[in-house]
DNA sequence: CATAATAGTTGATAAAGTCAACTATTATGC
DNA sequence: GCATAATAGTTGACTTTATCAACTATTATG
């Protein structure tokens, strides 16, 4: 591979380590912490799941998944079902207000990129977002 | 903003946020966390930086940051020299060890940048490098 | 010159992450 | 069928990272 294509990945790479770190202020003051988030926004993305797939998805450790689920259960934002075929493993599920809980961090989400993406115009928005799909095509190939 | 262009926006983040998490880990066993790595990698690109433009340019919190220099003063890795004109201000530089673990690093993420592009053909990683650089070029318009 | 602003340090505390030991359940090979 | 290994999840102990406010020293401003 060629050390150009490297230095051009890691300069970007660099760069949206910036803009996502930007992106995740906007839950600031919002009761949940980061990995709270993603966990919400996982369970709500992915119905059936279980805490070993969310630590996968999630890059989690197991241990501290299970003190944050435990703690969104107690919160009463999710709960969770013994599957039937195979009582080790527990299904998350948000609950009511979990679901509402899920709808306005969305909506927060969905304002955060408005905002960053602010005074773009509509040619450079295509452009952006047509280079992101090719990206994301290229390297989830799967 | 069109609601489309969020959501394919937000596919990407969430998409991008596992690759950097992974990229992230190729550090692991180094003897530095992420902030400290981060923290070389800034003063070895940018000489002449003081502590606050390091917390901006990491977005992070200058005490965290205070204590991170001093461990890594302490290591021996780098050195700070007082600014002539404002003795407020403290610039951070690499010692000569610290340029070895600058560049030991560097390696190691250029080596894991392969591992994860590893498998693409030529054309894929025009494709992607042409699209990293476009969505730069926009959005980093300063 | 008094006051405000800036760069950096320190203390106290909380949040996040790591790692290994542990329970309970299911899968596997003989 | 049973001993053994593997899997899902929990818990304890600990380290690292992050947050926030108070503090010192220096420079800028009116």
């Amino acid at each position: 591979m060629k050390q150009e294509y490297i230095d051009y990945i890691r300069a970007f790479n660099r760069f949206y380590t910036k803009v996502l770190g930007i992106l995740n202020k906007s839950y600031l003051g919002s009761e949940f912490g980061l990995p709270e988030i993603r966990i919400i926004q996982d369970v709500y993305l992915h119905p059936n799941r279980n805490a070993k797939d969310i630590s996968i998805e999630l890059n989690m450790d197991k241990g501290l998944l299970s003190r944050i689920l435990k703690k969104l259960e107690m919160k009463g934002y999710l709960y969770r079902e013994r599957a039937i075929k195979d009582s080790r493993i527990e299904l998350i599920r948000l609950t009511k207000n979990g679901n509402e809980v899920y709808h306005a961090l969305d909506t927060a989400a969905n304002q955060s990129i408005k905002d960053i993406f602010a005074g773009l115009e509509e040619s450079q928005l295509q452009e952006i977002t047509k280079s992101m799909k090719t990206i994301l095509a290229i390297m989830a190939h799967d």
